[in-house]
DNA sequence: TGATTGATTGAATAGTCATTCAATGGAGCG
DNA sequence: CGCTCCATTGAATGACTATTCAATCAATCA
């Protein structure tokens, strides 16, 4: 054998993350269908064949993209909940590093449209539509669940819990694509706009 | 001549648009490229090669739908703006009218998904692209204006206009995503939430 | 009735693109 | 050196699909 095997496994593993990370921006601003084989691999820097050495198909990349931004999220959310903060501090921790990653990170903009449009398509790999059905709401309930805690501490008021969570990520997500049509022009709102819609009192 | 020429035209523009109507539910959900004309073809109920006796191609039903939503949307926004009312009302008004119309027509979700996915998209035709680029932006100025005005009334403090309009718009957007995520079972936010953010004061 | 016009069909065409594969290169190793 | 294993290439294959087109149909009117 060339090389050692855990060598040459990670050696794959980068160049699967590569390629990943080319596809992404390519599926998210034109879709599964509009994204030629041909376009990731030149984006990689790749010829066409050598991407099937990596994965097994087109649909196959998406699902792993799906996959992975889903674990990354959703570990993000439990980790902040488990911090020894007040719910009201989770809020503006949250809303200040989610409006800033998006403003500073163009990648996460692009996982989120990614995200949002699979999430309404049926065009995409049945299992990247199992993935976001299972895993979808654990954010909206993680924000949920900070709002309840802190209504009950009477910390903050606002309007039922569910509603402030669906408003709170779809306005991270509205954000997202525009951020996108924006382009580098994109600066993040204050996030006390966000969190304003928890504490209403809060003034700018 | 067959029929009398305004009669035929009447019957012709009632088949495109329900050929566009078809269209924008396919476009919304599979994007352009994924969307096939014998889809639509079958959605409208009519062969392949008829739809091409109405529109030149499957792009030309793309643009005439993105044109034909921003026409409607920013004749909205202007006609609101024209009304004897309040800035604080204005706003109130569209926000209700917004989360509505969101939840009651499903269509209003499709169409605003498209536009959404379409801003992002360079996968679109050119045609599409320049009408995005040169309307897209009227509704923010309106909801900015209206802010503004309300600010300098004193009526209601916030954030900066332009911050508010992008929020409140982004909202609009992400919540339609959502509501084609969840199908039937969506339920709008109360329109307090979105208003909240112009006027601290207000208690839910 | 026969002519005209627009609506409609579905099969043929032509182009595109995901996927496969046979062949080449190069790195370590005995 | 010769062997093995993986990476890599790019041309060939096969499927799919937008668009065209020749032909039929239906309605009106002179």
């Amino acid at each position: 054998m060339a090389r050692s095997a855990v060598q040459n496994e990670q050696m794959r593993d980068e160049r699967r993350q590569a390629i990943l990370s080319s596809a992404v921006r390519l599926f998210a601003t034109r879709g599964l269908a509009a994204t030629k084989v041909a376009d990731i691999a030149s984006a990689v820097g790749m010829a066409q064949g050598l991407l099937y050495h990596y994965f097994r198909s087109k649909e196959e990349i998406f699902v792993e993209i799906v996959r992975q931004a889903f674990d990354r999220m959703n570990t993000a959310a439990r980790e902040l909940e488990r911090l020894p903060l007040t719910p009201r501090q989770k809020i503006e921790r949250a809303a200040t590093t989610l409006l800033r990653t998006l403003e500073e990170h163009e990648d996460f903009a692009w996982i989120s449209v990614l995200i949002s449009t699979a999430s309404i398509s049926d065009a995409v790999p049945a299992e990247a539509t199992a993935i976001i059905r299972r895993e979808r709401d654990v954010p909206y309930r993680v924000v949920a669940r900070l709002a309840r805690a802190g209504q009950r501490d009477g910390a903050f008021e606002g309007g039922r819990p569910d509603d402030l969570a669906l408003v709170f990520w779809t306005t991270v997500k509205g954000l997202a694509l525009h951020r996108l049509a924006l382009g580098a022009a994109y600066k993040s709102p204050d996030p006390r706009i966000l969190t304003r819609m928890f504490f209403p009192e809060t003034r700018a």
